[in-house]
DNA sequence: GCTAACAGGACTAAACTAGTCCTGTATTTT
DNA sequence: AAAATACAGGACTAGTTTAGTCCTGTTAGC
């Protein structure tokens, strides 16, 4: 199935209604109401956002939740990232050597890459896009360009190429 | 997390041996101690496959199973969707209409984009890469680049396109 | 008829997920 | 100062999913 989780679709849901008005800050109540999401559940994805630092918050009356930084600038790998923990698709990816058979199989090298292009991938789409306001501008075109680039190289590069990649983006 | 099942994971790695020696049928018991997986597990895995169209078997003595086509022509989606049913990031993308806040939610299209991406992404994985032995050749680079094109598209698509993309190729 | 090997499905234990609730603390308003 | 608002942290439960095993039946070869 390859899914993600349903909080960290209502995540980015919330993170949706926080960026239309990125001014104020919204209480959990307010956003509970505005999504349709029951408000124990919203305030456990917003307390699991503001830990992962994609929401800053302000305790007292008065107080609540707003994005941590600009929109465009919050992409679906730091949802995921914060939500359910960094993109793994396989054991050997995300705790290497606790798979037993590391030793022998040779497919680990390439769900890396795999994964590495899915995160790249993500990392294309901010905010903006998961709001359902779909920007055509030429800007977005050519991140897109770029990200289809790099993708392809990912898919192409040999292992350690593909770690070092990892390395630095990461 | 957004991570494959392990039972799917294994299935690549039983599917790298076939591939290896894909003429003379493999037995699940052969197939347990090449990759050091357990019997009954293997015996699961190759079931789901077989089901999934993806492998043949033949019963009897002498039997055994094998690749149902080329490894070039079995990507890491069919793998997905054999073991654990169609890529479907969201509630939405899998059952539309069973999600309550589908009306609402104005994240949905972007999900569905972004998951018809990854399908695409993945569709450029064949067994060949699954086993490890990375292909450099031109007509591997002509391919992964093609991929990254479309995939640039898919995410700037909007909604419609990206929907008639999807039925186009599913 | 015996044996090798797959087919189908039942079953269990463990892990994860979604969702709720409670207790505490910070900030503002009155 | 008191009261109200709102987040922080974590415990807890029910339900689902996953991994893994096992058993019973069927098919093919020798
Ligand atoms: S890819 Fe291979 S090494 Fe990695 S978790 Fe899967 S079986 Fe283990
Ligand atoms: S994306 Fe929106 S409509 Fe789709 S499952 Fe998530 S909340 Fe529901």
């Amino acid at each position: 199935m390859l899914r993600i989780s349903k909080l960290t679709d209502y995540a980015t849901v919330v993170l949706a209604v926080l960026a239309e008005d990125a001014a104020a800050p919204h209480s959990a109540a307010q956003l509970a109401d505005a999504t349709h999401i029951a408000l124990p559940t919203v305030s456990k994805v917003l307390k699991a956002l503001q830990r992962g630092g994609l929401v800053a918050s302000t305790r007292g009356a008065r107080g609540g939740y707003q994005l941590a930084r600009p929109a465009a600038n919050i992409s679906a790998v730091d949802v995921i990232d914060a939500m359910e923990g960094p993109v793994g698709l396989t054991e050997c990816v995300t705790h290497p050597g606790s798979c037993d058979l590391e030793a022998t199989c040779r497919s680990g090298d390439a769900w890396q890459r795999v994964n590495l292009a899915i995160r790249r991938a993500l990392q294309d789409v901010t905010l903006l896009e998961l709001t359902g306001r779909t920007t055509t501008g030429e800007a977005r075109a050519v991140t897109a360009g770029q990200t289809a680039a790099e993708f392809a190289a990912a898919l192409r590069a040999g292992t350690l190429r593909a770690r070092t990649i990892e390395g630095g983006v990461q």
